[in-house]
Order: structure tokens, then C-alpha cells, then sequence
RNA sequence: GAGAGCGUAGCUCAGCCGGUAGAGCAACUGACUUUUAAUCAGUAGGUCCAGGGUUCGAACCCCUGCGCUCUCACCA
């Protein structure tokens, strides 16, 4: 398209042009993408070694940055070169820069890569400052940049077009820095705690360990459907009963084909930990423990604004039962309540559609669902929740109906859940042929009871605490971040036909 | 899966009651040469998401499709 193109009129379409002076660098310099270069020092460091250096003076230092071109000003004498630690100027004046290395500005567009060889100085204005004597170009870029000042916008394409919105809007930039350091915070916090980190199948014969819908998918040559993990935790006790560790953890995908939402993503992040001759109270106090960190590192504090919200992750958080908070709220005392008939009925009585079939316990989460998780903004842990609707929990003494299990929320949402896990095998057995079979009343034929984890609960697994915990949310939390999507890097996307 | 809203230049956005497309940034040509959203003058740039319909005439009204956003549903 280009070829018929002279030499010294370029075309105006911003494409086009970085074409013709990649082809005109090209002849030039020859390689316009060198594999070697080497900068003595990054921005960051230059802002840091140099933030005593006052304005206009100038040092008889000489260094090498490298980064990307984001604004010229004065026909390129003045340069905003940007790396991911942050951005220093570039100065190219008759006085100070080589005539050959000034020959180089015409031939550079916004957005391309440049090493840079200069000397130090704050300019008057106090602009750290580098007066340029090389200028060598280390990647000619094809595509022009986004708008400088609003930069990358639509939502669409700041998802679709990742590289865009990162490289144009701080804010999104920032909060995957961050979100790095949320999770090797969490690593870190584990670690420190006596955790240790393995590995679990993702690929699994038989999916477990929470009510999901999975990914199905194929093994070619072992020929046998396969399913991608709706989570690990049936793994993590089989880890446990190993005594490989007494406190292990993973942090790592979870799949669930399941719809999508700004809190729900098709893949997501979660953090589970299983600690031996721990109990679920032991989980609550480590939970505080690690939420106050996490925000401590992020915000310095354990408290930050989540939008206009005021958020605390200072411990102890509140901790209440389910029936006592639906009781707060609703005014129905499900303890008072014998029977799955008198449930409903207290139900209805009060507004509430049930299904005719739900038992004490599915009336009481729905209940809690419908009228208590809306306005749990704190932090709090809901314990005690219904033996029905939690197959791994073990019972609390003296009240068979409810486990002790505990869900975190935080300005509105689920973000751990934890139990004093079960280890009666014969118990173990019976309640998860009982989900099983209810899993398959609802139609979801593909569900197995999971022989092997049942098998490995018959060796004897210790008593213990377990946990999870979303991380992506607790991330966007951390991160002000309205949707999941904000703090995912990739979320999923439909493909655009083009 | 349902409802509502959105889709205009590379990017950010205007576009009235239906009369045939605009600005800023980016790009190009030049001026200027210690600026920092540099400035000034000029030039070029459009499948108005796609396809159909109504109309003398459609970015605008109607239908269908695609994509996105939000809400709801789903979701241990």
C-alpha cells in the first residue's frame, strides 16, 4: 500500500506512517528491533538516586534508560519516556544532542521504544531530566496510541485490548500492580504461618468439593471425559490425611460454567487452606489476621474506602450466627422452629415464596440470603449455618441441624467460607450420597460420587480447620474495583466476529 | 436465560424535530525551540456495529442479528 509512496511525503493516516518509517528506519539502521540493550538504570531508580537534585542543575552523570515514547512536545526536543517504574524526560536540543542522534526524532511516533544515552539534570521547571546523546530505537510501533489525555475508555476495549488500557490509564495499571501484591501477600501470610503450597489437579475425573457447574472437556488418548475443578478441597484433604504438611494450601483457578457477572467470573481465583487439629474458630482468628495484613500492605492501614464506603479490616470481626442474624432481621427464630413444614410456613407467613419440598435448613439460608446478606457491609463471619446445605462441616454439639461453618462477607459479599471439617467417614459417606442423589433429582446426571476421596476419609483424616477464599474479590475490594473484570487481567469475553 | 441502555474518525466525544458528518487529541505540512494536556497556521482522515424495512430523503424511526454495559436470574 505504501509503495508507491516517495520518500519525503508521508501519508497522514498514523498506520501508514509508522509503516513507511519502520521500511525508511530500515534502511537507515538497518535493525529497527535490536535484541540487545542495555539501560544502568530504570526510572524508578533515576527519580530515587536523583530527588535531592535541585532544579536547574546539571550533573556529569551519564545513563541509559529505555522505555516508551508517550509525549513529545517542541517537534520532539522534549520527550516523556515512560517504563513500568515510571517517566523521565528526554531533552534533544542543537546545544547538547548530537546531530545524529537529533536525525532520529522525526523518524519516532508515540508509543515506540527507545533506549536513551544522557546526562542527568533538573530542569528549571524541576523536571527530572536527561540530555540526550544517543538515540537508538528498540521498537518501531505499527499501531498508533490511544488518546493521551482520557486514554483508553471503553470499557469494551479496555477489557479486549488489555496492553491499551494498562499502558494508557494508571489507575488499571496500579491495581494489577497490586493485585501482584495482594497475592504473594496471601503466599507470604501462609507461608509465615506455618502453610505449605501444593499443587492440585485441575483436571479431574470426577468433579467435588462445592455445587457448580463444571467445564467438560476430553482426553484424547487416555479416551475419557475429563472435567475442569469447581474446586480443590476434596484434594487438600486427601493432602491432609497424607501428613505430607498440617497445614496446607493452594492458591489457583477454580472453573464453573456458571453465568457472568461483576462478581462472577467463568475462572477465578481461590486460596484454600486445610489445618490440621485447628477448628473453625481458629479459621476466623487467621482470616482476621490475614485480611488486616493484606490491607496494611495495599492501604498502610486496616482502614480504606471501598467507593464511598468506609471499610475496617481491623479484627475482631463480628461474628453472628445465621439464625441469629436472620432473627435480627426477618424477626423468625428458626431455633424455635422444629420442623421443615413449620419453616415454610413461618416463611410464607412472612412474605417469602419457598419451594414446598425445602427443609428448616434451606428455608433459613434462603431467608438469609434474601434479607441479611444485603446488609452485612463490615466484615463479619455468619456462623452456624445449616447442616443441609453443608456437607463437609461437622455438626455443632447440641445442635444437629447446623454445622460449624462460617461464611466471611464484606460490603455485601461471600468472600471465605470455612468449616471444622468433617472426618466421621461413615458420616462423610452418608451425607454425600445425600447431595448426590438430590444433585441428580435436579438433573445433574454427571455428577459422581467421588470414591477415592471417600476412600482416603476412611484412612483418617485429622481433625481440621479448612478455608477458602475468593480472591478475586477480596482483591477488588482492596483495589476499589467495581467490577471482578477490573481486577482480572484477561476476564472472559464472547469472541468478536470481525 | 430475561429486561433496560449503549455502539459515530486511530482515541475521547458532540450531532436538536428525519434534510445527507463535527470538535479535541493522535497523524501529515510548516512555524516556534526550555516544554510538560506545549503553542500557532494549514491539510488529510468516516461501511455512523451489520443486514433488512419505512420515507422524496435515515447516524436519527421500525425489525433482525452481533458486541458491550447494567439489573435480575443462575451461583456452597
Amino acid at each position: 500500500m505504501a509503495d508507491n509512496q516517495n520518500e519525503t511525503a508521508l501519508s497522514s493516516d498514523a498506520t501508514e506512517v509508522r509503516a513507511q518509517k519502520l521500511k525508511l528506519l530500515r534502511e537507515k539502521i538497518g535493525d529497527v528491533y535490536p535484541a540487545h540493550f542495555h539501560r544502568t538504570m530504570t526510572n524508578a531508580d533515576l527519580a530515587e538516586k536523583y530527588k535531592n537534585l535541585e532544579a536547574d542543575v546539571e550533573t556529569q552523570d551519564v545513563v541509559t534508560v529505555a522505555g516508551r515514547v508517550y509525549s513529545s512536545r517542541n517537534s520532539g526536543m522534549f520527550i516523556d519516556l515512560r517504563d513500568a517504574s515510571g517517566k523521565i524526560q528526554i531533552f534533544s536540543h542543537k546545544d547538547t544532542t548530537p546531530e545524529e542522534a537529533r536525525d532520529m526524532l522525526p523518524m519516532i511516533d508515540l508509543g515506540d521504544i527507545i533506549g536513551v544515552t544522557g546526562v542527568v539534570r533538573r530542569t528549571k521547571r524541576g523536571e527530572l531530566t536527561i540530555n540526550a546523546q544517543e538515540i537508538t530505537m528498540l521498537t518501531k510501533t505499527l499501531l498508533p496510541m490511544p488518546e493521551k489525555y482520557h486514554g483508553l475508555s471503553d470499557i469494551e476495549l479496555r477489557y479486549r485490548k488489555r496492553h491499551l488500557d494498562i499502558l494508557t490509564n494508571e489507575e488499571s495499571k496500579l491495581r494489577f500492580q497490586q493485585r501482584s501484591r495482594i497475592v504473594s501477600g496471601i503466599r507470604r501470610f501462609m507461608e509465615d504461618d506455618g502453610f505449605m503450597e501444593v499443587e492440585t489437579p485441575m483436571l479431574q475425573t470426577v468433579y467435588g468439593g462445592a455445587s457448580a457447574d463444571p467445564f467438560k472437556t476430553h482426553h484424547n488418548t487416555l479416551k475419557m471425559d475429563m472435567y475442569l475443578r469447581i474446586a480443590p478441597e476434596l484434594f487438600l484433604k486427601r493432602t491432609l490425611v497424607s501428613g505430607l504438611s498440617d497445614k496446607v494450601f493452594e492458591i489457583n483457578r477454580n472453573f464453573r460454567n456458571e453465568g457472568v457477572s461483576t462478581r462472577h467470573n467463568p475462572e477465578f481465583t481461590m486460596m484454600e487452606c486445610y489445618w490440621a487439629y485447628a477448628d473453625y474458630e481458629d479459621i476466623m482468628d487467621l482470616v482476621e489476621r490475614l485480611f488486616a495484613r493484606l490491607a496494611m500492605t495495599i492501604h498502610g492501614s486496616t482502614e480504606f474506602k471501598y467507593g464511598d464506603t468506609e471499610i475496617s479490616f481491623k479484627g475482631p470481626f463480628r461474628r453472628v450466627p445465621m439464625p441469629d442474624a436472620v432473627k435480627e432481621v426477618t424477626g423468625i427464630d428458626f431455633l424455635a422452629i422444629k420442623t421443615d413444614e413449620e419453616a415454610r410456613t413461618a416463611a410464607k407467613a412472612a412474605g417469602f415464596e419457598v419451594e414446598k419440598d425445602w427443609t428448616w435448613g434451606e428455608c433459613l439460608a434462603f431467608l438469609f440470603e434474601e434479607e441479611v446478606e444485603a446488609t452485612l457491609i463490615q466484615p463479619s463471619h455468619v456462623t452456624h449455618f445449616p447442616k443441609d446445605i453443608s456437607p463437609f462441616a461437622k455438626e455443632v454439639p447440641g445442635e444437629p441441624r447446623l454445622v460449624e461453618r462460617f461464611e466471611t462477607y464484606c460490603n455485601t459479599w461471600e468472600i471465605g467460607n470455612a468449616f471444622s471439617e468433617l472426618n466421621d467417614p461413615e458420616e462423610q459417606r452418608a451425607r454425600m450420597v445425600e447431595q448426590l442423589e438430590q444433585a441428580h433429582a435436579r438433573g445433574e446426571k454427571e455428577k459422581q460420587l467421588d470414591e477415592e476421596f471417600l476412600d482416603a476419609i476412611d484412612q483418617g483424616m485429622p481433625p481440621a480447620g479448612g478455608l477458602g477464599i475468593g480472591v478475586d474479590r477480596l482483591i477488588m475490594l482492596l483495589t476499589d474495583a467495581p467490577s471482578i473484570r477490573d481486577v482480572i487481567l484477561f476476564p472472559a469475553r464472547r469472541n468478536k466476529a470481525d
